[in-house]
DNA sequence: CTACTCTGCCCGTACGTGCGGTCAGTTCAC
DNA sequence: GTGAACTGACCGCACGTACGGGCAGAGTAG
């Protein structure tokens, strides 16, 4: 019925990426429960028996979806911390790259934020969860480091990272990367509330939330998709 | 096994706002696909059929916890609305009242905001979908009138409106009502960084954001339980 | 080169289970 | 009688996944 695009045999490890892809897509689309092996394997042309071979089981894939989508995370903030040293603009990266990644890679960003809730709970999730936590106490430090240095006015950093992170994790149940909004424009307004709020001047706010300005460059550089 | 606590046939129409009490629980607990009939009607030591009798299907059941859930935001709101004037009271209200829900109605609020999502697309949800945006237009109003009055720095009041639902919508996936963090905290901590964000000068900000402040106890006399 | 075995990818099928929803029938209040 | 509340047995289906086997290519002995 399905005649499979590549020979069987022939794929050079191949296919595994494939389903995975496909499954995150799906994932973001439907929602984890709603996603299902059928589809996935009708879609690609495969048998379920296939995905099974390669996962194992359903949990173990959407882990490793958490994993690879919060291993690129940690990696790209890393590398942006070590680019950008003013607090203002270390924030306003986090908010230009989270912001960034719904259009360069909406599945995966949709299906991560989607099923976030399952890091807390679910067994088998360790690993993901604690790269969450990692990512989530950079943002704490950055902001505690800002405090400090009389950047910021004194607050609950912690607080002010989930606020933060409320804002962009929404993202994914109204933006629409093919719709007229372009990203850049939510993540400017995003940045100058947020900069605002935490007590920086006027013009350091403008620079840092300018689509064209250094930090968004920046962030677009180390953002480059597929890196 | 279980023994009804209530002889059948026994109840005056009560058993009805039982089950969607329960039901709303799990699906705050679990999530929408996850609950199912059967775990609530054994919970209630009833039969699953029982629960058909009432709301016929799931999809409805889901309808009416969310179709409820925004009715009494939006009358809260109004209320709000009438007995503050100024758009930072407005705006903060919003905030207390956004955040003094997950410990005031934690099920509720939580199955609404889990399922959100499902207003956009699933059918059978078009009244409840009406009443969100309704909720929604209410906010975008206040912020559109505080920047004409030059309250509010201006900028995009629908962005601004979605990254503070956002901030507000995410507590499901962290806040704790039983925990150690006292909502109130949140909330001031949230009114801060917003406010100040869109331009709110400090005493008017401290002012709106104290939780013992005449915002918040306006809100705790309109957002009483069981109303 | 040939013949063989081994191995990893992949297929198709079948099984078990869980769940939403149906239905005929009973009980009880009015 | 009438109708609403409720029951318990049952249906059909969707889905995760276990299993047995097929098939191509790499390695290896001769």
């Amino acid at each position: 019925m399905t005649e499979p695009v590549v020979a069987p045999g022939r794929a050079r490890g191949g296919r595994r990426d494939e389903i995975l892809a496909t499954f995150t897509r799906h994932v973001a689309e439907r929602g984890y429960d709603r996603a299902n092996f059928g589809d996935v394997a009708t879609e690609l042309g495969m048998s379920k028996g296939t995905i099974v071979h390669h996962f194992g089981t359903k949990d173990r894939m959407l882990a490793e979806v958490q994993e690879r989508y919060m291993r690129r995370r940690l990696e790209e903030a890393h590398v942006l911390l070590s680019r950008l040293t003013a607090p203002e603009q270390r924030i306003a990266a986090f908010v230009h790259a989270g912001v960034r990644y719904s259009t360069e890679e909406p599945a995966t960003t949709v299906a991560f934020q989607r099923e976030v809730v399952r890091l807390t709970d679910e067994p088998g999730m360790e690993t993901a969860r604690a790269q969450r936590d990692a990512y989530r106490d950079l943002v704490v430090a950055v902001l505690r480091d800002g405090e400090a240095d009389g950047v910021f006015v004194p607050g609950d950093a912690r607080l002010r990272s989930l606020q933060m992170f409320g804002s962009l994790h929404w993202m994914w149940t109204w933006f629409d990367p093919a719709g007229r909004l372009p990203a850049q424009d939510v993540a400017a307004e995003f940045c100058r509330t947020l900069l605002r709020g935490l007590g920086v001047g006027e013009v350091a706010v403008a620079a840092a939330a300018d689509p064209d300005g250094p930090v968004a460059r920046c962030v677009a550089e180390v953002c480059a998709p597929r890196g």
